[in-house]
DNA sequence: TCGTGACGCACC
DNA sequence: AAACGGTGCGTCACGA
């Protein structure tokens, strides 16, 4: 055993570096004795857990005081060991548990359910009593920003410079030093050792910190955050030679516009400020400005003059490069050996805990209005991808939470919601949805004017009418307000505290309703897990979830999924929609009369 | 060389 | 009176 001590302010922490197998003994007794809760974390190889030949590389356990660093990747019984203490102790403290998780389901084998209903997870906890990022004036929700500002600064230095000094060390760059530092490494060690005890730190020492108004979520939280965790295990198979064939059409594309651009002089179409000079060079005048006072060059600029060879050869070029390795090249280099990609989903992504879907399938992203990307996913043999989203889900909460009579009943009787605003303000249909779209956001005439490309006074008109026709909704954004003001922040209907910025107190309508909105998706998802649906969930996208189910039960699934999915709200339908798509998620986007190779049909209708 | 801020753009 | 909310990611440009 090799022992460090590591001075925490006055606390001394032991961090026991188990050499051999005559020091598992010790190792036991330290978890028979804190068998009731213990934190844990592992070291592993990087973040692509999904990859074949990925290993656990260490496992830590530890209290406040003391913690275990074993060598996992060694196997044999030091991983034995480490499984069986897994599923001994009765509480796992950990610091984003679904990491570790998924890495021990797939490394290990260690089913993720078995772990799941023992994790206390010091992330979700500090969502809970601070929901902000660091960039939005709060702690943030690592496990570095927690220490700094909740433990001690100098052991956030420390343990994050400990790790950067061994790549200088090692002469490599700081995310590849993971698979090659060696596991004896004292630094290393301390660096392992530590985090289960930062991890147990935090999460007693936040727990009691949550609001009273919350405390409820936590379990709620937990649960789903693990149904989150069993579809990003489970993952969505690619079309590979679908994919590959448009990364290569891409690139392409991408290529031709790009000698289109040097023959014109310009040498790189990434760079806004060369862009900026050669399209000034061109003689054409750019108004709009960045905040840092910078000529702005946008994909507005460039399609104001698509006429152009250059503004064209940019707007072009750029978006097939953009395309090509954001969602093409992303799902070729993120593959598991079965042509899986597996999503990184935070349950508890945004300031309003909506949830983020990131990394090897970013949803969040995908173009809505074709099947180009998503026709690159596709449902296992014999099943079809299927969906279930709200229908105008934001709106819909927003007349529950404000209780507007004239917003609730165009919902309960389906009339048009967006046209009772354009006849109240005597604007057209689409202006007057944005309005509404814009009041949720926060926004005002302003922005409305900007983005609808309509006059000041249509704006001033349009944003009124929407308050005309739905008076409690400004009511309800003014009552919003002031209990910022007050508080310094809103409690949403499920209980969860968000803070408001002072200077931003408008922010709080959409705080309140894009929060309680993601609520709804959360509850339905737990909801629809209870009802035996996980084995056919996919993915989570906001106000819908993505499923596969069984071909020949697809639209019975999914019409039973979608009766699930849906609730009401302080007597408002939060109603739902159901869409079986076909052999890809993109056979739902296709266009009519568009041949779909998959499904060997010609679409007849449009999304 | 690496990390970070600015910017732009894909979404809800 | 007016106020554009929330993400992730790729690239460039800059500074430690």
């Amino acid at each position: 055993m090799k022992v460090i001590d590591y001075k925490l302010n006055a606390d001394l922490v032991r961090i026991n570096v188990v050499e051999d197998e005559s020091d598992l003994p010790e190792f036991h007794r330290f978890v028979e004795a804190n068998h009731n809760a213990l934190g844990f974390d592992t070291e592993t190889d990087g973040l692509s857990w999904w990859e074949d030949g990925f290993r656990i590389r260490l496992a830590q356990f530890g209290n406040a005081y003391e913690s275990y660093v074993l060598p996992t990747e060694r196997g044999g019984q030091f991983q034995e060991d480490v499984i069986k203490a897994v599923g001994w102790v009765k509480k796992l403290v950990m610091q984003n548990g679904t990491y570790d998780i998924l890495c021990m389901d797939r490394v290990w084998g260690v089913k993720a359910e078995t772990v799941f209903p023992r994790l206390l997870d010091s992330r979700i906890i500090a969502h809970l009593v601070d929901s902000r990022g660091r960039k939005d004036g709060g702690i943030g929700h690592s496990l570095e920003e927690l220490t700094r500002h909740y433990l001690s600064a100098a052991v956030a230095d420390e343990v994050k410079g400990s790790m950067t000094a061994i790549a200088k060390e090692l002469r490599v760059k700081k995310a590849e030093v993971w698979p090659l530092i060696p596991l004896e490494h004292e630094g290393f060690n301390l660096y392992a050792g530590m985090d289960p005890v930062l991890a147990y730190r935090l999460a007693k020492l936040l727990k009691p910190k949550i609001p009273a108004t919350a405390r409820k979520l936590l379990a709620y939280e937990h649960e789903l955050a693990a149904v989150c965790a069993y579809m990003v295990r489970k993952g969505i198979k690619a079309d590979v030679p679908y994919v590959r064939d448009r990364a290569n059409e891409l690139a392409r594309t991408e290529v031709h516009f790009k000698e289109v651009a040097a023959r014109l002089g310009l040498e790189n179409i990434n760079s806004p400020k060369q862009v900026g000079e050669a399209i000034v060079a061109r003689g054409i005048t750019i108004t709009g400005r960045t905040p840092t006072g910078q000529p702005k060059v946008d994909d507005h600029l460039l399609k104001a003059h698509i006429d152009d060879p250059l503004c064209e050869a940019i707007y072009q070029g750029k978006k097939a490069a953009k395309a090509k390795s954001t969602w093409f090249d992303n799902a070729l280099n993120n593959r598991d050996s079965d042509d899986r990609l597996h999503a990184a989903i935070n349950s508890m992504g945004a300031r309003t805990a909506r949830m983020s879907i990131s990394g090897a399938i970013p949803a969040q992203t995908f173009p809505s209005g074709d099947s180009l990307v998503r026709r690159g996913f596709i449902a296992d043999e014999g099943m079809s991808i299927c969906a279930v989203d709200y229908k105008a889900q934001e709106l819909r909460v927003l007349a529950a939470l404000s209780g507007d009579k004239a917003m609730k009943k165009a919902f309960r009787e389906g009339t048009d919601l967006h046209q009772i605003t354009a006849d109240s303000a005597g604007v057209d249909r689409s202006t007057g949805k944005m309005a509404g779209f814009l009041t949720v956001y926060g926004g005002g005439w302003a922005a409305l004017a900007s983005q609808a490309g309509v006059s000041e006074e249509t704006a001033r008109r349009a944003i009124d009418g929407f308050f005309a026709a739905f008076p409690r909704v400004k009511e309800y954004s003014e009552e919003l307000q002031k209990e910022a003001r007050r508080n310094g922040y809103i409690t949403t209907i499920t209980g969860r505290r968000l803070l408001v910025d002072r200077q931003r107190p408008y922010a709080a309508l959409n705080y309140a309703v894009q929060s309680a909105s993601r609520d709804v998706t959360g509850r339905a998802i737990i909801r629809l897990f209870e009802a035996g649906y996980g084995p056919f969930m996919l993915l989570p996208v906001h106000d819908e979830v993505i499923f596969q189910f069984p071909s020949e039960h697809a639209l019975a699934a999914t019409t039973k999924a979608a009766q699930i999915m849906k609730e009401t709200m302080s007597g408002v339908l939060i109603d739902t929609d159901v869409s079986v798509y076909g052999k890809s998620w993109g056979c739902g986007y296709m266009a009519k009369g568009q041949y779909c190779d998959l499904c060997d049909i010609i679409h007849q209708e449009e999304k």
